[in-house]
RNA sequence: GUCCGGUUCGUCUAGGGGUUAGGACACCGCCCUUUCACGGCGGCAACACGGGUUCAAAUCCCGUACCGGAUACCA
């Protein structure tokens, strides 16, 4: 028998950070058994149901990747099959017409009311006491017919207990005395979710249900359902719940868009990555491993690595650098700096067309801007992976782009951060960091006169043929005659500038560092003269914008 | 209130009768370095509490505390 199971989302909301999990291991559960992974809309509630909600989940699941088999089931779409169902059991006996006036539904705390009604009741109610539930038949059915108004609760057994065995909870146990006669059908003929659920997930052939764990007592109505229908319920399993940090529940009104799965992708997260976070928040493979790929998940995923304990998503809305999870946004960063080249590419490319900062010279007619990276997936010696062998020395090539992403990556975030932090490779329309500025510029006021100088320096050691009469052309490498702006002649250059200044090396480079890209972080300051290339440099060591600011 | 579930570093977790209680993130320090949020090395830091069983309990049992979930003619 092939595994069925189904993430059913009520389509009041976007994808919520629990729900993206729960999708996840069901989808991971369909995969590692060879079976369907079903999407269900529960939208039987039409009131709190809508459309821009059903969209935005589906754009979640789209962007985690997690693709679902069949057709996408609407539950209200079934509506006439669920009443049928509560119908048939009334004609069994298994439910009855419940006459008492439908309570007003008290709309604002409706949680505290329904817990202050429990507690009034202090234990001591009668689950059947009911005074329509042994109504004769005839009398029940008169009083239809006159057109009275009913609900449909099906009949509860006096004394027994429900037992399911969970996947991750295990044994599950709840006397009848317990539950209440649960309204299957409302007065007004809608279907209620627990008979909507148990007739879907039938009719779907569902053979595992895996949702959150706040159905553990719902899965004891459904059970009686079940019963009451002749139907061997499913095997269930019942996930922990993501907890805000305070370990209260993690909801938009109180926390915002922290919890939203688009949230992340308009950050600048890869799926990838945050599927990877999610796998391990309240399943573990009980091994050391923190970063699988997907077919890794897919392989090691099982029901009994499940835990039982609810899980904290941890972040402090009062600081920005922890806006969310740490781990997740480590999760992220890792993703960014490790990955085969070949995968990052196209969703660099999709950030910088975004942005604005994407030239048609980094596509090749025909070619797939991944064709011609050499083996980058390979690790090095260090088990990093190897840095791309391209000739990046022609500005806004092709292998230029591929080099300089492979370059700046490494202290890279989020995918983001390729159009904000590295703006400046891919523009000449940057901001420029205050703290950068502050620190290597205006704190050393000679270098507003030096850098320009420097400028004129590697523009007479570079550019003017013969070479620079009294400069160290000499010195510098190349064939031919020609002396290539890279990294060993700047090197060169700029240490004997650096020598002549009577100043410090580092002086001259965190200076340039921040005339040429805005920052005060990057790659090794030789890389970045080299991929930002000579006439650029020239220009941005010349810009006075920094110290006019 | 009642029912159900949970509790190992700040967070995610491994371990489930004998471990120096392991890893990851975060944090801190050192190294590398012209910068750095990369990398390397190291450090800080946990079995909720009380009983019991046992030669031996973080691990099994009971209780307490705390946390969470549920308790609708919502889903």
């Amino acid at each position: 028998m092939t595994t069925r199971v189904r993430f059913a989302p009520s389509p009041t909301g976007y994808l919520h950070i629990g729900s993206a999990r729960t999708a996840l291991f069901n989808y991971l559960y369909a995969r590692n058994t060879g079976g369907k992974f079903l999407l269900r809309i529960e939208d039987t509630d039409l009131a709190r149901s809508t459309e821009e909600s059903t969209r935005s989940i589906l754009e979640g699941l789209a962007w985690l990747e997690l693709e679902h088999d069949e057709e996408i089931v609407f539950q209200s779409d079934n509506a006439d099959k669920h009443r049928a169902t509560a119908l048939k059991l009334l004609e069994e006996g298994k439910a009855y017409r419940d006459f008492t006036p439908r309570e007003a539904p008290s709309d604002a705390n409706v949680k505290d009311a329904i817990k202050e009604r429990a507690r009034a009741n202090q234990g001591e109610k009668n689950m059947r006491d009911n005074q329509y539930r042994d109504l004769a038949k005839e009398e029940s059915d008169a009083k239809a017919a006159a057109g009275e108004p009913f609900a449909i609760r099906l009949k509860v057994a006096e004394h027994g207990r429900t037992a399911f065995d969970d996947a991750v909870y295990g044994i599950q146990e709840r006397d009848y005395a317990e539950t209440e006669d649960l309204v299957l059908l409302r007065s007004d003929g809608h279907p209620l979710y627990n008979l909507a659920v148990v007739c879907d997930d039938i009719e779907m052939e569902i053979s595992h249900v895996i949702r959150g764990q706040d159905h553990l007592t719902n899965t004891h109505k459904q059970i009686l359902i079940y019963e009451a229908l002749g139907v061997t319920p499913p095997t269930f399993a019942h996930l922990p719940l993501i907890m805000a940090p305070n370990k209260g529940k993690l909801s938009k009104r109180k926390h915002g868009e922290v919890v939203s799965m688009t949230t992340y992708r308009d950050a600048g997260f890869l799926a990838a990555a945050f599927r990877n976070y999610l796998a391990l928040l309240g399943w573990s493979a009980s091994e050391e491993q923190e970063i699988y790929t997907l077919d890794e998940l897919i392989a090691k995923f099982s029901l009994s690595g499940i835990h039982r304990s609810n899980a904290v998503f941890n972040f402090s809305p009062d600081d920005p650098r922890k806006w969310t999870d740490d781990k997740a946004q480590w999760m992220n960063a890792e993703y960014i700096r490790t990955m085969p080249l070949v995968d990052l590419l196209p969703f660099v490319k999709a950030e910088l067309k975004a942005a604005k900062l994407w030239r048609e010279e980094y596509d090749e007619e025909g070619v797939a801007l991944s064709a011609n990276i050499p083996s980058t997936a390979d690790l090095g010696p260090d088990g990093r992976p190897e840095t791309v062998a391209l000739d990046p020395r022609e500005v806004g090539s092709r292998d230029w782009l591929i080099y300089t992403i492979d370059l700046i990556r490494q202290r890279f975030f989020t995918l983001k951060d390729f159009s904000t932090q590295g703006r400046a490779y891919f523009s000449e329309d940057f901001d420029f960091d205050p703290a950068a500025v502050a620190k290597n510029l205006t704190k050393f006021p000679d270098l507003k006169q030096w850098l320009p100088e420097l400028a004129d320096r590697f523009e007479a050691e570079f550019h003017s043929s013969p070479p620079y009469e009294g400069g160290v052309g000499a010195a510098l490498s190349g064939r031919g005659g020609s002396r290539p702006f890279n990294e060993e002649n700047i090197e060169i250059v700029v240490k004997a500038f650096t020598e002549e200044k009577g100043t410090k090396l580092g002086v001259i480079m965190n200076g340039a560092r921040t005339m040429l890209t805005g920052v005060a972080v990057g790659p090794s300051m030789l890389s970045v003269f080299e991929i930002i290339g000579l006439e650029r440099t020239l220009m941005r060591l010349r810009s006075q914008v920094a110290w006019n600011l």
